[in-house]
DNA sequence: AGGTTAACGCAACCCGCGTTGCGTTACGCT
DNA sequence: AGCGTAACGCAACGCGGGTTGCGTTAACCT
């Protein structure tokens, strides 16, 4: 698709050097001038690579986001361990906050999902990249049930979703304040309804076979 | 800004005609076309007002959508009053569901939220809109506030977020599938968290003397 | 009824994104 | 070293969104 293809093909250098150029001069341009400033001729202009080739390999300004997003997925992601669920969650919540107020990650963050509302490709390219960040942050809902902090049969990706959602709402939807204090409430809000058992995974996976869900 | 101002104007027929013939129009455009396909253009075609007209009152594509959103504003909304908590929860997070799957919605609702994401005024009108949409939805933490069922203090906007953040957590960033089952789970949840005190709202506004806070 | 003027219609223009066809470079292979 | 070809550079074009200046309509007021 958008990386060369595997047949007879050129990986070399100047295929690597103009990729590069373009992929550097596309994060320098979504921090400078968000998603809507991103455009293919920018790129092209700061790159130094011609415009038709830049279409040519990534299609336009959508491919580029989707390649970024394709990149950022690889990139490694620090899961915490703080040893309590209360704890993992609350610094979670801290790394999307981040993600959501950096002024170096921001304009990429809120790039990314509007990409993603009307380009197939980069959406794709969005929903694995969190599809990814969940699995990997699953480890700490199983640690804690390890630990008989929270049911078994606890929804991993329900509880990672609940601490990190109103973040996302606020920044996203109601445009109100995403600050530390938020990033807390809504850890500590995941914590508890993962605590009640509000959380548990439906259907398919009952509890294997204990107290079918503890008393509240 | 977009409304005819109130000095020497001319609010009649014809200005009254143009204007719901452009409102129209937009609602048909965004409906059948989406967002990246509602242009100033064919919105000026369909409704049968001459493009520089729609440019001069509402200053482009964005200005239709914030004047739509204030529109939608103003349109009462059904909060639901089932007697318990969790059922108020669970219907609420019910109307959010089919704001973002119900074939004549979700292309607003998507439309809404991603031009406040490029466009101050649309930004200004889509937090409005849900400013005053929480603070209708607040009665419903109020009442099982009064009905013993959650801490005094707990607070409602925090409430009403942990219940339908996950929706659009869903429709927006992961892409996972939005439906009963979540709506119902994200509402447990919220309701979870509100009974174990994890919602109080912080700082200036202290639980009105009492129990500082019930033990968990 | 008639005048005033806000609001609208109209035609032409500018600009920038995206595309096309062809010539040029330099990577990879023998 | 020398060849074949994938990948890139280049110039020109089409097209649609957005803007400008001026003429025309019809709502409001006396």
């Amino acid at each position: 698709m958008t990386a060369p293809g595997p047949g007879t093909v050129r990986p070399g250098g100047r295929t690597a050097r103009v990729r590069d150029a373009v992929r550097a001069a596309t994060l320098a341009e979504l921090s400078e001038h968000g998603h809507h400033g991103l455009t293919v001729e920018n790129v092209a202009a700061r790159s130094g690579v011609h415009k038709t080739t830049v279409y040519r390999r990534w299609g336009g300004a959508d491919g580029l986001i989707a390649d970024a997003l394709d990149r950022a997925a690889a990139e490694p992601w620090p899961v915490p361990d703080t040893g309590t669920l209360a704890g993992d969650l609350r610094d979670l919540a801290r790394l999307v906050l981040a993600g959501l107020t950096d002024p170096a990650q921001e304009p990429l963050t809120r790039a990314f999902v509007l990409a993603a509302a009307h380009s197939a490709a980069a959406a794709r390219a969005l929903h694995a990249f969190y599809a990814r960040r969940h699995e990997q942050s699953a480890v700490i809902v199983e640690r804690a049930a390890a630990r008989g902090e929270v049911p078994a049969g606890t929804d991993p990706a329900e509880v990672v979703r609940t601490a990190v959602a109103p973040l996302y709402h606020r920044a996203f939807i109601t445009g109100e304040p995403v600050d530390a204090a938020a990033a807390d409430r809504a850890a500590a809000a995941a914590c508890a309804a993962a605590r009640a058992g509000a959380l548990v995974a439906p259907g398919p996976e009952p509890p294997p076979r204990g107290r079918p869900r503890p008393a509240h």
